[in-house]
RNA sequence: CGGGGAAUGGCGCAGCUUGGUAGCGCGCCUGCUUUGGGAGCAGGAGGCCGGGAGUUCGAAUCUCCCUUCCCCGACCA
């Protein structure tokens, strides 16, 4: 007699299934006011993950960390007409404060290019102050219409970098850089996710962008997540916040600047991404939990052969955690690390003890096996390299094999059901554009056929990669 | 804001049509037996049924108003 699934099947209902999933993962609860979340030990314990990896690619691509306030003046975010044009009606704006009405309502961040814009116009003098590369971490805040846990929250976490050049050239320069060499290569090298990088349209560019950079990826459904995002700003917000510096010629001269960000929805891509119906599926190179090492039953030898056992797991540089709690049933206990998505459980009993073996369970490749315990570690090792391309590959065929290359709208809708489509953009256009975006179907991005950036909205030889998205 | 739903112990739900002041599953607590794939049995704790007004001898149930939440669309990291 068969238990009822742990989790909705995702074959069933999949937004059901990734509810789930957060809940029985702990990796989130909703919070109390509408849109909020509570991210619970688990769930940041892997956001703290992703930070670690990102934050030393930005500093490897020279930007250093600071940070600005959470309160802006209003009156900032009017000043680029764009910009507040596309973040008006998400702001929430704070009036009263210390128990009276403020002379001036202050907004809390959206996005910081207004108040950085501010400080980079006091720091940038002379191009010798350029480029000036920053970053923060922080909280913003956007009022969503239909906020989901770690997709689209009403506060989420991000990373956003400023930077401020001398050329649009070298502003170009450094926004594709971030892409490729700190998102890009975080996703595929740490997420195990294989992301489209190209340029977005100008319906989908960000408010106050000359050009928007994104990496997208593709969900178990076949719906395509924006994981991330890189702009070129041009000289709008130079203009609008006065970033001006003497160039080497004696010139005064405004400064080319760029933003980019990453979030705490790439925790909920990484969910959708790899999980299956048994729960998350963690690639070991992200993991906060590598390997567990569950004693099956309470007895003296075994306990302490788990622990010598995670002794030389940690010395060896895996993160490793141990479950003694003999007091749960080992089911109970194997089924929630299953959830959570710990790539590898080693499973240690009298059995196997009397046998100078430990049962090996691979989370992604759903095997499982005894395994000597002498050399345990080196197989361990081997196990979760293996892992890590196994899940890699898994998704890059997943989005290959639904995604279709068509000629015509009604082929893209079609192939938008289930998947993604290629169309080329001399094929599509603006128009076309707006009659998917009726039918709920949005141009993720432009790439070229070799997969290099277009360098304009209408470079020939576009391709629009097209599909739903969250 | 437009169109659909729903508010009942921590979570998921039944009860409402045909009013008589609550019940189920999971979870939680205690004990015993268990422990190699979500343990079993027994005994417990926990809810003024979203808020307000009304009808009635009596309202979770009927009427009206309000509030909130969820799903589908427009917005988005």
């Amino acid at each position: 007699m068969a238990k009822p699934p742990v989790l909705t099947p995702q074959s069933e209902d999949f937004p059901r299934w990734y509810q789930d999933i957060i809940a029985k993962a702990e990796m989130a609860d909703n919070g109390p006011v509408r849109g909020t979340m509570v991210i619970r030990p688990y769930g940041y314990s892997i956001w703290e993950q992703m930070q670690a990896e990102v934050d030393r690619r930005i500093k490897a691509a020279g930007a250093k960390n600071a940070y600005f306030p959470l309160f802006i003046p209003e009156s900032y975010l009017t000043r680029e007409a764009e910009h507040v044009e596309g973040f008006s009606p998400e702001l929430a704006v704070v009036t009263v404060a210390g128990g009276k009405e403020l002379e001036e309502p202050v907004v809390v961040r959206p996005t910081s290019e207004t108040v950085i814009g501010e400080f980079m116009a006091k720091w940038v003098q002379s191009y010798r102050d350029l480029p000036l590369l920053l970053n923060q971490w922080a909280n913003v805040v956007r009022w969503e219409l239909r906020p989901r846990v770690f997709l689209r929250t009403s506060e989420f976490l991000w990373q956003e970098g400023h930077t401020a050049h001398v050329s649009e050239a070298d502003g170009r320069a450094y926004a594709v850089r971030i892409l490729h060499e700190v998102y890009e290569s975080f996703m595929r090298d740490v997420l195990a996710m294989p992301v489209v990088v190209g340029r977005k349209t100008a319906k989908e560019r960000f408010a106050g962008a000359t050009n928007t950079m994104t990496c997208e990826a593709m969900m178990g459904d076949g719906k395509a997540l924006q994981m991330g995002t890189s702009h070129e700003l041009g000289q709008n917000f130079a203009k609008a916040f006065d970033i001006g510096f003497q160039s080497s010629e004696g010139q005064q001269e405004l400064a080319w600047t760029t933003s980019w960000g990453v979030s705490t929805r790439m925790v909920g891509g990484l969910i959708m991404c790899h999980g299956d119906d048994a729960g998350l599926r963690i690639p070991p190179r992200l993991a906060p939990v590598q390997v567990v090492v569950m004693a099956v039953r309470e007895d003296d030898a075994v306990i302490e052969r788990c622990r010598t056992l995670a002794e030389e797991l940690l010395a060896a540089g895996v993160r490793v955690e141990l479950d003694l709690r003999t007091e749960t049933s080992a089911g109970r206990r194997a089924t929630d690390w299953e959830l959570k998505g710990v790539p590898v459980r080693l499973e240690l009993g009298p059995r196997d003890l009397a046998e100078g073996a430990v049962t090996l369970v691979d989370r992604i490749d759903g095997t499982k096996q005894a395994a000597p315990l002498h050399g345990i570690t080196a197989r361990i090792v081997s196990v979760l390299e293996e892992a890590q391309i196994t899940l890699f590959a898994e998704a890059l065929a997943r989005r290959e094999s639904r995604t279709a290359d068509v000629r015509s709208i009604p082929e893209a809708v079609e192939a938008a059901s289930t998947g993604w489509a290629r169309i080329p953009w001399a094929d599509l256009g603006v128009a076309g554009e707006a009659e998917l975006g009726n039918q709920g179907i949005t141009v993720r991005c432009l790439v070229m056929p070799d997969g290099s950036l277009p360098d304009a909205d209408d470079t020939p030889g576009a391709i629009a990669i097209v599909a739903r998205s969250y």
